[in-house]
DNA sequence: AAGCGTCCGTGCGGTATCGTACAGATACTC
DNA sequence: GAGTATCTGTACGATACCGCACGGACGCTT
């Protein structure tokens, strides 16, 4: 299958990213000539681990996964991001790369600003230096929850907590996803995320086929789902602005 | 046991804080009336979870763990912060508070500075600034890493890695801790570390003796570590300023 | 409509860790 | 120096997940 991206750009805005729509309007207006409309077709490596960061993203209906491989091939995500924040925290917090992959989870579309803009934003200690700090703090809130996930929930309660993460940045119920590609995610063997879909499937809370997933019962799915993805929602709540209108 | 502090008071400066041993004299100088010691006995909560912060706190020879209490009182370390960081990094990063608990893991003494002072220090967007930043983002490093550990490598493997982060914060290769605790760190069972340690004993990298270990052979310790280690003592030397002199 | 690649389901033995229980060993207390 | 609390070692069945193998189902291509 080609990744195929299901909205024109003609839809997008730089508002539909929440970092970006709770700027003020004069930072706003500042940065609106440098934001590139940039397309993030699934799978496109968006920064490799350990490579210079020449874009920071802000996504507005793509997801992006922060991913960790090791040595031997296996892989971790770490934390996943969407609408509510931007790619490339590293560019700010001085260390100008990470060990970590950004890999788009799910095709769509994001604006990218240039590092040296960014950058001199940043310096000027405004609403963008406290917005995207706010955001690297639930980032870590993020990261630390999925710390405490791996050790202790099973791996149905996890695919259970990344499906409803996904679900809160995309717009519809419905995501695009092989059962391969989830275990990459978190970690486990993809026969394990077959048979956790399975039981979902079979009680209805999903449908899944070839790589297409449904939500058909959010509410079951909550009540599912380990604590970790509760505390990581409340943070976020907590830290960021909702998306404001237009 | 009672919990002791092995180190009297007088051994002690806020330049053995790596990063403000890296502030210019400027910037140190400003800080310094406000900076007050603090024993740090083993246990002591320096923040639990969700509760506001009134100080950040800057440990000289003690190490404090970032941990993860679960509602039904499992735990997992998130990350360890010793003489090379701070404490309390929500203060300026604008969320005031984590869901994470701080607690004292080897007992020692640290600097602190009221919030209301980091935080004046922090918006004048000068070296504590940066200091800070970069910190935190060796922190995130650590949090990745601790997810990706807690998912593929095994209990002697984590154990060796917890070891070394530890070891790498203390001035001697001694250090006072039962193998309960270490479980609750690492998120595992009790015996789980019991045999994990009883194999590092066995092949003589380490001694254990009713809560004191006192590791013997170091570099074989780092044969048996994951790479988990090694990526993150990396992002340190890279993101951070080694101790500089007096 | 035949062919082929991708994706999903299932089965089975192997292993790491869990939960529980208990016993021995070391240090502190009185 | 007897008693007690704490810490460490051991054992054993239960369980979740792994690694591997394979079969079947779906969908695209020609």
């Amino acid at each position: 299958m080609t990744a195929r991206l299901d909205t024109p750009p003609g839809d997008q805005s730089p508002r539909d990213n929440h970092l970006l729509a709770a700027l003020p309007a004069a930072d706003y207006e500042r940065l609106l000539p440098h934001l590139e409309l940039a397309p993030l077709p699934l799978g496109r490596v968006v920064y490799e681990a350990g490579g210079k960061l020449s874009y920071v993203y802000f996504p507005t209906n793509s997801i992006i996964s922060l991913l960790y491989v090791m040595e031997d091939g296996a892989s971790a995500e770490i934390a996943v991001t969407g609408h509510d924040g931007l790619v490339g925290i590293a560019l700010f917090m001085g260390g100008d790369t990470t060990p970590s992959r950004a890999v788009v989870q799910s095709a769509g579309y994001g604006y990218r600003l240039k590092a040296a803009v960014l950058k001199r934003e940043f310096e000027l200690g405004g609403a963008l230096q406290h917005l995207a700090l706010r955001y690297t703090q639930a980032l870590i809130t993020q990261m630390a929850q999925t710390a405490v996930c791996n050790r202790h929930h099973t791996v149905e309660q996890q695919l259970c907590r990344w499906l409803l993460l996904s679900l809160d940045r995309l717009p519809s119920n419905q995501l695009t996803m092989t059962q391969e590609l989830i275990a990459n995610m978190l970690g486990v063997r993809r026969e394990g995320v077959t048979e956790a879909a399975g039981h979902l499937q079979k009680d209805g809370l999903i449908r899944y086929s070839r790589g297409q997933i449904t939500v058909l019962d959010r509410p079951s799915l909550e009540t599912r789902v380990c604590e970790c993805y509760a505390v990581v929602k409340k943070e976020y709540d907590r830290l960021l602005p909702a998306r404001t209108a237009g």
